[in-house]
DNA sequence: ACACCAAAAATTTTT
DNA sequence: TTTTTGGTGT
């Protein structure tokens, strides 16, 4: 690195262990940089001690610096890490979310943003409500201009940092979603809300449109660290950009972008690799550093990740290394049925278990949800605890979005999508019809609907003013009180603890109510309230220090994301605070934590995370990579199948130790038994750093169980399941068949046996010189008549003639 | 306002 | 097959 200054000594432990490379990377020059850092590679380690090491040589102080992550979980890992290595309180720093830093910054500015202070964000859920009513106000086709895709086009809009008037108006139906949006953003207006997208554009509107805040932050802030850089949008890095300063600025940020351009698996939600070239070529980037030694998995694992991502045409180009043995081959496992692969899978965990890997050391990846249920019942009738990801999030259930709303009209009673989801919940006899009344006169006067209640006459008018009167109540009876008792208050006041005493299954939804008092209790206590704002000590004498900032901005307080007002120094109320933080942080995913259990999740949410052991299920065309991705080469012109492969890298990359792949030969998808080939991704990986597990006798009717019954409810609890005599489907005959399954039925034992004449029977693995490997869908005809539809997977299913197409039966 | 039934759709998802 | 949505009937 010639020219870099020297700076003064820092303790050595912190760049201690640092390899050549995260050692470069961490010590960069301030000047833009960024790093290609392979999985596993100690990315986020590079990131938090160039943090420290920044600060601790005085080269900034904490207000000089901005690290910006995707998850409130990437965050509060670096916010962790960081208190560790650093003598000081860094919870004042601006270390978040994109969307956190927005809301901060948004708050901060809200009177040049055009919004109202307290603000409230709406979440994926509210926007579709809302985009739903500006559809109806308009009087269009729910069918012509479907909500959720108008809102995808909204958010898809403004993550291209454009507004209505930017939009191509060709031709009706483009005119028509302008309008959509443009009535959408004026009713948001009036209610005083944003949506997720909103918050970033607005954000970055201001800075573009306003030069002196934007200067103020361009010289504050002289360090910008972005982590999953891979993963920005376009709305994302133009802000960065916006925040950074040009190129050659006076006083640009350095930019020091973080990424993986072989980990990009959200290119179908905007995300734009291309960033990352657009970056280095913009920023005339000079430090281009990688990361490719690998600290977490063993050789074969490795070589097979390297393997399959070679398959990838558009790469920076990357190849991981470790100094670790090859480790253990990886066990691929070709099953008969989902059934039997879930069977495996349960064996070979069980396994893992007794020999002293903790269940919640193993993983069990697939690439849709759907996929879990069969591994679930598995799990489940043989009692080993397991943990499913991606359910309802803490404040995404009803009962707490609708507790949310009561508070979110206390803080503000103009909100209308709040008001509508519990201006009738509990029922207080306020029907549809009444309802509609008020929304014609809120329409016709511009007003909300809470403003409107007066209008309307009758027995509907005078339950809608005691509705009124209820919230009313409620403000001015919790004024000065704590959040805790505004919270208990509610719950007694609007009825939805006592409503769902009442109701069956409410018990659940009453303990959720109390763990909402016990959320707002934590999130006082952690946000500081009713303490002293904490000034974070600040080295004046060190190069390069905080400029000033603006008119009663202190430097950093202790509520991390609620920046007081740029003005007036004001400070959010506790609950308007709190409402924030649920919509911008959804809580976890229901899963009961604390039991050591069997980890399950798609291969999206594994990212970020790595276990002892990894099982990938389902390697099978059509299911992974999925079909839909085959056809579809995204409007960004990303090829859905390399996004797939990606998707495969970083799930081969999740395992430390051991690996395991599996797929089926038949598989019940909606109802219906599917035939399916393996993988492409299985034969992209090296021979040698596999090991093929096969059932012992796979004898004739492989291939044929079918349905089973599944008598549990999912996530209610430990239900039992249907007796074994339910099962309609036939067990592997590689004996012993487990318990739980059915003897086969002899007439289908027929069945399975059928065979035309040519030795083919369904469900048989055939070989076709043209089209490859396919498995049989169908048998019909005979003689010089029979034909067989044969799915070849990348070549789709096809209709054969037996007496002319050559298909040589496999094993 | 609510219960019931039929029809349609069923990658991936954070904020 | 399961889940969600919408429509109809009481």
């Amino acid at each position: 690195m010639n020219g870099q200054p020297s700076y003064p000594a820092v303790p050595p432990s912190l760049l201690a262990n640092l390899n050549p490379e995260q050692l470069a990377a961490v010590t960069l020059p301030p000047e833009p940089a960024l790093i290609l850092a392979g999985a596993g590679s100690g990315k986020t380690r590079v990131l938090t001690t160039r943090i420290a090491w920044l600060l601790q040589t005085g080269q900034v102080g904490p207000g000089g610096l901005m690290a910006v992550t995707f998850t409130n979980k990437a965050a509060k890992e670096m916010v962790t890490r960081l208190s560790t290595m650093l003598p000081y309180n860094v919870r004042g720093m601006w270390i978040g979310t994109f969307h956190g830093l927005c809301n901060r910054f948004l708050r901060a500015h809200w009177k040049i943003a055009n919004l109202p202070q307290t603000f409230q964000i709406l979440d994926s859920g509210d926007t579709l409500s809302a985009v739903k009513r500006v559809i109806k106000a308009l009087k269009l086709d729910e069918e012509r201009f479907v909500p959720k895709q108008m809102t995808w086009a909204i958010a898809g809009a403004k993550e291209e940092g454009k507004r209505p008037h930017d939009l191509p108006q060709h031709d009706g139906q483009a005119r028509t979603l302008v309008e959509i949006y443009q009535a959408y953003e004026d009713q948001c207006q009036r209610e005083g809300v944003v949506d997720f997208a909103e918050l970033m554009l607005r954000s970055y509107e201001l800075l573009r449109d306003h030069p002196e805040i934007r200067e103020h932050y361009q010289r504050r802030f002289q360090h910008i660290l972005v982590d999953e850089f891979q993963d920005t949008n376009r709305l994302q890095y133009l802000w960065l950009k916006m925040l950074a300063g040009p190129p050659d600025g006076a006083h640009s940020a350095a930019l020091f972008a973080v990424g993986d351009d072989d980990q990009s698996i959200y290119a179908f939600r905007g995300a734009q690799v291309g960033n990352m070239s657009d970056f280095e070529r913009e920023y005339r980037v000079r430090h281009l550093i990688k990361l490719e030694r690998n600290y977490r998995s063993f050789g074969n694992i490795l070589d097979s990740a390297n393997a399959l991502i070679a398959h990838n045409s558009r790469r920076l180009g990357k190849n991981l290394h470790t100094e670790a043995g090859p480790g253990e081959p990886i066990r691929v496992y070709e099953a008969t049925s989902d059934y039997a692969e879930a069977q495996w899978l349960l064996d070979e965990a069980q396994q893992l278990h007794r020999s002293g890997t903790a269940r919640s050391e193993v993983a069990v990846l697939y690439r849709s949800n759907a996929q879990s249920r069969v591994i679930e019942s598995a799990l489940f009738n043989a009692g080993v605890p397991y943990r499913v990801y991606g359910g309802l999030r803490f404040f995404e259930r009803a009962e707490i979005k609708h507790a949310l709303a009561y508070l979110r009209l206390i803080e503000n009673p103009n909100d209308d999508t709040s008001f509508l989801r519990v201006v009738n919940f509990p029922a207080r006899g306020i029907g549809a019809r009444s309802v509609e009344q008020l929304q014609d006169a809120a329409r016709s006067s511009g007003r909300s609907l809470n403003q409107s209640v007066g209008a309307v006459g009758g027995a509907a008018g005078a339950k809608l003013a005691s509705f009124q009167r209820l919230i009313d109540d409620l403000r001015e009876r919790t004024r000065g009180a704590t959040l805790r008792e505004i919270i208990e208050r509610m719950l007694d006041a609007s009825g939805l603890v006592t409503f769902y005493r009442t109701e069956k299954e409410g018990q659940d939804r009453i303990e959720n109510l109390e763990e909402l008092v016990t959320a707002a209790e934590a999130f006082v206590t952690q946000e500081g309230f009713g303490k002293d704002v904490i000034a974070l000590p600040v080295d004046e004498t060190a190069p390069g220090t905080i400029a000033a900032p603006l008119p009663g901005e202190p430097e950093a307080v202790a509520r991390v994301d609620l920046l007081p007002d740029a003005e007036t120094g004001e400070i959010l109320s506790p609950l308007a605070a709190f409402l924030t933080h649920a919509a911008l942080e959804a809580g976890d995913n229901q899963a009961q934590a604390g039991q050591d259990a069997v980890q399950l999740m798609t291969v999206h949410a594994a990212k970020g995370l790595e276990f002892d052991a990894v099982f990938i299920t389902g390697l099978e065309e059509g299911l992974f990579p999925h079909e839909n991705s085959l056809t579809s080469v995204s409007a960004q012109g990303a090829d859905g199948l390399e996004e797939e492969r990606r998707l495969m890298y970083v799930a081969i990359t999740r395992a430390r130790q051991r690996l395991y792949l599996s797929f089926s030969q038949t598989r019940m998808l909606h109802g219906q038994t599917r035939y399916h080939i393996k993988s492409r991704f299985i034969e992209e990986l090296p021979e040698t750093a596999l090991k093929w597990i096969s059932p012992k006798n796979q004898g004739f009717g492989s291939g044929f169980e079918t349905s089973y019954q599944q008598a549990w409810q999912r996530g209610s609890g430990m239900g039992s399941m249907v007796g074994a005599g339910r099962h309609a489907g036939w067990s592997p005959p590689p004996a012993p068949p487990p318990s739980w399954a059915a003897p086969v039925p002899a007439a289908m034992r027929q069945a399975a046996a059928k065979d035309n004449g040519h030795g083919l029977r369904q469900g048989q693995s055939v070989f076709h010189n043209k089209f490859g490997e396919g498995v049989i869908l169908t048998l019909e005809g005979s003689g010089t008549d029979a034909r067989a539809q044969v799915n070849f997977g990348r070549h789709g299913a096809k209709w054969l003639a037996l007496s002319v197409a050559k298909l040589t039966p496999i094993e």
